[in-house]
DNA sequence: GCGATTGACGATACTTTGTCTCAGTAATAT
DNA sequence: ATATTACTGAGACAAAGTATCGTCAATCGC
């Protein structure tokens, strides 16, 4: 009847997160798409129950398990707010950067600072051991939110 | 019969744990003290539960209570692991600082390079909002870990 | 296209790391 | 010594995730 796009050749999707995770040799369902359609919704900041509570029919395990595949696929990034509470934000661009959290709405920026990363090459001989990696938040409070409070 | 101390001039306790909340009006307890010094006979690096297997007969929620406390005062410092585990340790001498965390065996070094701070200081400029603070963690592999690992 | 294979799914139980409540107890002020 | 108030332990609850397990569906080989 109609002819269908050709699958084997075309791109799976129009999707960083499903094609990050794909190229690893993971399928691209149903529950993924809809996973990551969610977290592309709002990029910059989510939490895991975020996305459970946007994506109904969809098990919680498995929200968490395609959290946990963007992740390793470093398409998306857990951040730490000051008491510890986990934020997720999509990391676009590849390179190496860092992020700027809110502490009141939890938006979260990229921040590059290329400074930071000399200088954390030159401490590596001041430390005992071999430095494996390093995480770096900055908190702040955003425009958005220095104006609400008035 | 015996003259005991007065306990009413003397230092309270040989801890600067248990100093630093009493400074801040708390109180000094038996539960405090074991849990201080249950605290201090390891202080590079512990989690939360380890002390609650250390001190018997003290329940979960005082240890975490007086971990709050001890964190309030800034005498203990609450650190996350790459995967967002928590971990605590002493934080000495006052003056900010950053730590080194080992994920092979959790233990932590306190770690100072006043270029990140003043890294820190410059880059405020070109964050949207305003700074309220960073958290800093560099994870290592620590001489001892590398050493068993052959 | 069609079946076989293997990865993925949803439900649910469990784990970890705390926090809250509440009745009872101990430390401090007077 | 007594009153006050903070502190305590037990246990329920919560948030964030992981493990298990039987079922289902995406992909591979033909």
């Amino acid at each position: 009847m109609f002819e269908t796009t050709d699958l084997r050749t075309a791109p799976a999707v129009d999707s960083d997160l499903l094609n990050a995770i794909e190229d690893r040799g993971h399928r691209i369902t149903s529950a993924r798409r809809v996973i990551a359609g969610a977290i592309e919704e709002n990029p910059d900041g989510f939490t895991a129950e975020q996305i459970c509570g946007r994506v109904p029919g969809v098990g919680r395990a498995t929200v968490y398990r395609a959290i946990k595949l963007f992740q390793d696929a470093e398409v998306i990034c857990k951040l730490a707010l000051p008491d510890g509470a986990p934020r997720y934000a999509v990391d676009t661009g590849g390179r190496h950067h860092h992020h700027t959290i809110c502490t009141g709405c939890g938006a979260v920026q990229d921040f590059r600072a290329s400074t930071i990363e000399r200088v954390l090459k030159t401490i590596e001989t001041d430390v005992d051991g071999q430095i494996i990696g390093h995480r770096m938040e900055i908190y702040v409070t955003c425009q958005t939110c220095l104006a609400s409070a008035g």
